[in-house]
DNA sequence: CAATCGCATGGCA
DNA sequence: CTGCCATGCGATT
């Protein structure tokens, strides 16, 4: 745009620009104008409009100092904001009210369902484009969300330009970049008068004057400061819009998303600038935060505040692009969430986070909510029922209805959904991100924030897959998700992430990641043309083993290269030589060197491999093979691939997280275990599924499932240790005959040593089991010796109180009135559990079994395992 | 009996 | 310690 031409892009100017022309403001596709010297001196020193704009109509008055203030021109768009009760204030006024304001809380009605009315949507939108002048963006001003029936809305049609950004709210933290200013509303646009002081707060601009952001520079940025003062004063007739999105078409090479934020001026950062929020909460930094914070009236009463980081939208400008189309809608990315195995499963229930939820939909009272209209990428409409299910005196957001959706857009678990907002039809928009394809955009982005030296995401946990193209130090490769039951895959063990978030993946990583797991490799092994394989189960996991070597597939590497452009690597079929071809890059499964259409000179399997493979994936210590892919032979042709393959699976899958980058991908277990988890859940096999274990079995699933059963045994116990106190004393209270061997049960807190104690009594429970001596039968002795993982002591245990414990309880209670002269059953029961506590005790701590694993095969679910508790009980009352 | 619904549970931040 | 939310699971249809 601004580029473009070497004239100065202010057309009263017509002077040539320097070799260094001055960033002047923004531009709606996220660049700056580019100024001559002269005009961007004055630019710089907020005169800009009080030298060319004089005489042109919007010169407005701060409603607190005077001062006159230009709000017709995108020049000037940064320099005021708009008050709630009508007429505007100049930054300056308005910086100083903000810092002074309380911090007010957004009425949660008015931020979102507003409806803009048409006609100011379309003013605004013009108006922008008017005043920007510039080409398409894919990004513009959003101003409302929904349609629906609020009230406030009011207030809305005489805001032509306000703009909200809603990330702000729910990013808490930071990243704000846009200005909120606007909450004001402007009587009337054309009234706006002049005001030169426009500069407050300007700043110099950046030399880079990337798109960027910056938005660390703006100390009093426009964005936050605004709107706070008088606007929140009365915000709970103001209807918030949506955020503009200051979304920078890809201008640079890389297809950065020049974002917006970052070269504002503090005064001029336009109120219609479309900011991408995706790029933005990553690249804040505390600055530009603690600005932004200060200045935004974030939290509303709603609770919207805060967003995770990993339900900000990251959304490219393909993502954009697809959404919108070729419309000239603008399109307000909202959030976006990874899509769990219960999202993704057949429930067709999407759980919303609720920040999300609050901030962006429509309120809803009732927990049937609402019908919400929901358009895809494809203009296809969908109608979801939006509600709530109370929880924990508090809410979960669910969207019911989603899996026609999510069927249609073959989403998985793993893949990432994303809603944005259309307007001005004020359409809610929902997209998607397949977990594997992701893409290069989103590198870009990522590409972009670190080119930019913005903090972007620098720890920001990146919960979508796109970060999962990129390639890291350590090495995955991004491919192409298989199956639904990759889903397992999607997520990728965090383990040493550290205190961050499993269920993200964080990429600190400046570098490309590449990202595989054994799934993913998997799927690309295709089995040799007319090569029937023999199925193997190894430990519940169902190999095809093949006499013939897999085929390779051809997997894609995507990274950002040296020059920061991304690209993605590619392996000719022939030569197996990598070629670099551009992200986008749609690539046919069999592609050779003569497929390499963008580098002719590569186009031929003779010509050298530009980069080692190895460059981009580092060295990983781990040796373990991926057991999952080991059933597969591998034949030397593709050795070298499949080492590869080998190698970033192991450190995606069976690195145990060792110096992994942390990336999640969904179990289809539980998505907040990633491949390589050892808890059982992720251990064991689907249910019913696998072979069975003996007692002996020192594998990891019995291990842990002992193990398990022990924590959770103890705990049992420890509960039934205190009821049992309980009755002991109600019944001392209660009955006349003392209970002589009661001593020990007398003591409830006691119980497990009395149970230690009393061997005869543990043989009382373990009945099923010969040996004593031997813990882990007769721990398992109430199972008859078998271990079954489908068992779930701890959800018995939380039963207990009314179902196993609490019977038990009772049992014994009831046994004790009825047979007074057998009171030893409490302290047996008791005991028995201390057996079997003592036989589990070969572990240390266990997780929650999950779906179950039976050992034995005699128990396939959980509810058996219940079942099989009864036995025992019923054998305790029949003893007694 | 399967599918749904709605709440409960518990891991995790 | 609290809140979020993925999932479990009983209840209902």
């Amino acid at each position: 745009m601004s580029s473009s031409s070497k004239i100065c892009f202010n057309k009263e100017c017509k002077e040539l620009k320097s070799d260094r022309p001055r960033k002047g403001w923004l531009l709606r596709g996220g660049e700056f104008a580019e100024l001559c010297d002269r005009c961007g001196v004055i630019f710089d020193e907020g005169r800009f409009c009080d030298t060319y704009h004089i005489n042109a109509s919007g010169w407005r008055c701060c409603e607190s100092c005077g001062k006159r203030v230009h709000c017709g021109c995108i020049a000037s768009v940064n320099a005021f904001t708009l008050l709630d009760a009508g007429g505007i204030e100049c930054m300056t006024c308005a910086r100083k009210n903000v810092l002074s304001a309380p911090t007010a809380s957004w009425p949660p009605s008015l931020f979102y369902q507003t409806p803009l009315p048409e006609r100011i949507k379309d003013f605004s939108v013009k108006n922008w484009t008017q005043l920007a002048g510039s080409g398409p963006v894919p990004w513009r001003q959003a101003p409302s969300l929904f349609n629906s029936p609020m009230s406030h809305t009011e207030l809305r049609p005489k805001v032509p330009y306000e703009v909200e950004l809603t990330m702000d709210r729910i990013n808490a933290s930071e990243r704000l970049v846009a200005t909120t200013l606007e909450k004001r509303k402007v009587e009337d646009f054309s009234e706006r008068l002049v005001n030169g002081g426009l500069k407050t707060g300007s700043r110099e601009i950046p030399e880079n004057g990337n798109a960027g952001l910056n938005l660390d520079e703006q100390p009093s940025s426009c964005l936050n400061k605004s709107q706070q003062s008088s606007s929140f004063k009365d915000d709970s007739s103001t209807p918030h819009f949506g955020l503009a999105v200051s979304y920078a078409s890809p201008n640079e090479t890389n297809g950065q998303i020049g974002v917006s934020g970052s070269h504002l001026r503090p005064s001029l950062q336009p109120p219609l600038m479309k900011q991408f929020h995706g790029n933005l909460h990553n690249g804040v930094d505390s600055l530009g935060e603690t600005q932004v914070r200060n200045g935004r009236p974030r939290v509303d009463p709603r609770g919207r505040g805060q967003l995770l980081p990993r339900y900000w939208p990251r959304f490219t400008d393909q993502d954009l692009q697809q959404i919108s189309g070729d419309s000239n809608s603008v399109i307000t990315p909202l959030f976006e969430k990874m899509l769990s195995a219960s999202d993704a499963g057949r429930i067709g229930r999407l759980v919303l986070p609720k920040k999300c939820a609050e901030a962006y939909f429509p309120p809803i009272s009732q927990p049937e909510g609402l019908p919400l209209k929901v358009q895809d990428s494809k203009g296809k409409e969908w109608i979801f029922q939006f509600r709530f299910w109370p929880n924990n005196n508090s809410r979960m957001y669910v969207l019911e209805g989603v899996t026609p959706c999510i069927q249609n857009m073959q989403l998985q678990a793993g893949d990432i959904v994303t809603f944005s907002r259309l307007e001005p039809e004020g359409k809610l928009v929902m997209g998607f991100r397949k977990a594997s394809t992701n893409q290069a955009s989103d590198q870009d982005n990522e590409a972009t924030k670190a080119g930019t030296g913005v903090s972007t995401n620098g720890d920001a946990e990146l919960a979508d897959p796109s970060s999962w193209s990129k390639v890291d130090k350590s090495g995955y490769i991004a491919t192409e998700a298989i199956g639904v039951k990759s889903s397992i895959s999607r997520k990728r063990k965090n383990t040493t992430l550290g205190s961050k978030s499993k269920r993200l993946k964080i990429e600190n990583e400046d570098l490309i990641e590449l990202k595989l797991t054994w799934e993913e490799a998997q799927g690309l092994l295709r089995p040799p043309p007319n090569n029937v394989p023999s199925v193997v189960v190894i430990e519940g996991y169902e190999f095809e083993e093949y006499e013939e070597a897999p085929i390779l597939g051809k997997p894609t590497i995507f990274a950002t290269d040296n020059m920061g452009e991304k690209i993605q690597w590619i392996q000719c079929e022939d030569c197996s030589k990598w070629r670099k071809v551009p992200a986008n890059a749609l690539l046919p499964s069999k592609w050779t060197c003569s497929g390499n259409l963008w580098d002719p000179e590569r186009s031929v399997c003779s010509a050298a491999q530009e980069m080692q493979l190895e460059d981009l994936i580092p060295p990983c210590n781990n040796s373990a093979p991926p057991k999952k892919m080991k059933a597969a032979k591998q034949e030397p042709d593709n050795v070298e691939a499949l080492e590869g393959l080998d190698t970033l699976a192991n450190l995606a899958i069976l690195g145990e997280g060792e110096a992994l980058p942390a990336s999640s991908q969904a179990t289809t277990k539980h998505p907040r275990h990633r491949p390589g988890c050892s808890c059982i859940v992720c251990i064991q096999p689907p249910s019913g599924k696998g072979p069975k274990h003996k007692q002996t079995c020192t594998c990891n699933v019995c291990l842990t499932v002992k193990r398990r059963f022990h924590t959770l045994m103890l705990r049992r116990e420890k509960k039934q240790s205190e009821k049992e106190a309980e009755s002991s004393r109600k019944k001392q209270q209660q009955q006349k005959q003392p209970l002589p061997d009661k001593s020990a049960d007398d003591e409830p807190l006691s119980c497990s040593k009395t149970g230690n104690n009393s061997p005869s009594e543990k043989k009382v429970v373990s009945e099923g089991s010969d040996d004593d001596s031997n813990r882990m039968k007769s721990s398992t002795s109430p199972f008859k010796g078998q271990i079954d993982l489908n068992i779930q002591p701890e959800r018995e245990d939380e039963l207990s109180p009314g179902s196993d414990s609490g019977s038990i309880v009772r049992l014994i209670q009831d046994a004790t009135d009825k047979y007074p002269s057998q009171q030893r059953l409490p302290s047996s029961v008791i005991n028995s559990n201390t057996a079997l506590n003592e036989g589990m005790q070969c572990g240390e701590t266990g997780e929650k079994i999950g779906s179950g694993i039976t050992l034995d095969g005699s128990h396939q679910d959980a509810d058996e395992d219940d079942h099989g508790i009864l036995p025992m009980k019923a054998s305790i009352s029949a003893n007694g």
